[in-house]
DNA sequence: TATATAATTCAATGATGATTGAATTACTTT
DNA sequence: AAAGTAATTCAATCATCATTGAATTATATA
C-alpha cells in the first residue's frame, strides 16, 4: 500500500510564498517595508539597487499578493507600497500550521529491514 | 540622511532556510517527514520521484541543518532521516520575529512630494 | 565470492529568474 | 508645449540550481 499523502491544501501556496520570499534582496526589501519604507526611490537609497531592479521585485512582491501600492494624491509620480496586512496573517497561518512541532508524527513502518514489525529499541532512531 | 537599515541579525540565515525551503518538491519532502516519512526508498513512493533527486534534496535539507540522518542498526543500507526539531524552533523563532505583524511602523517619511511635512490626509494610504 | 539492494555521487542538461542598460510611460513643472 | 522626474517595461545576459542518466559506494545476502 503506498503512502496516502494529504498535503495541507495551502501547500502549494505556502511554497509560492516563500518562493517569493527566499529571495534575499525581496526580503530585504521586505524588511524595509516593515519598517515603513515605501517608495522606490527610498529603497534605492537604503539598499543599493537600481531603481529598475526593484520595481521587478516590488512586482513580484505584488503579484503574490504581499504588498499593496497606490499613487500619492497630491504628486501622482509617487508610488507607495505597503504590507498588505491580511496576506500577511494569512502567510503567518499557513506557516504556522505547516511548521508546527506539534505536527511530527513517529517514524512511520513502511519500509525498512522489518516491515511494520521494526523492533522497538530502534525506536529511539526518533 | 539616508536610512539608517539594520535588519534583524538572522536576516541572512532566515534566507538561507526559506530558500532551501521554498523548492517545491524540498517542501513536500519535507511535509512528509513531519508525518513520520523517513527513508530515500518511502519519499520515492510518495512523491513519485527518482531516488537521486530525493537524495540531493535531503542533502540540501540536511546540509542547511534542518534534518538529521543516521543508519538503521540492523540493516545499515538503510538511512532514517528525520527533522532536527531545534532546528525547527529557531526557524519558527527566526520567522516569528521577522513576520510579526506588530513590527511594522507607520509610514516613514523621508521621500515623497512633502517631505516629513506631508499631509495628515494622506496617512490613511497604510 | 558473487550478486543484489539502498543510497549516493558525478557530469551534463535545461529552466528559471535575477540583474543590467536602454527605452518608455505617467505625471508634474516651467 | 517642452523639459524634468519617478517609476516601469523591455530585451538581453548571466548565474543558479533542479533534474536526468550513468556510474559508484556501502552494505547485506545467497
Amino acid at each position: 500500500m503506498p503512502n496516502t499523502i494529504s498535503p495541507p491544501t495551502n501547500l502549494q501556496r505556502l511554497a509560492e510564498w516563500l518562493k517569493v520570499l527566499a529571495e534575499p534582496n525581496r526580503l530585504l526589501i521586505f524588511n524595509l517595508m516593515m519598517e515603513g519604507v515605501q517608495c522606490n526611490c527610498e529603497l534605492g537609497d537604503g539598499l543599493q539597487m537600481a531603481p529598475n531592479l526593484i520595481s521587478h521585485h516590488l512586482r513580484v512582491l505584488r503579484e503574490a499578493g504581499l504588498i499593496d501600492v497606490e499613487r500619492d494624491a497630491l504628486d501622482a509620480r509617487w508610488m507607495y507600497y505597503s504590507i498588505n496586512l491580511q496576506a500577511l496573517e494569512e502567510l503567518n497561518q499557513a506557516w504556522s500550521s505547516f511548521f508546527d512541532p506539534q505536527r511530527i508524527k513517529p517514524r512511520r513502518l513502511t519500509c525498512g529491514p522489518h516491515g511494520e514489525f521494526i523492533r522497538l529499541d530502534l525506536e529511539e532512531a526518533r
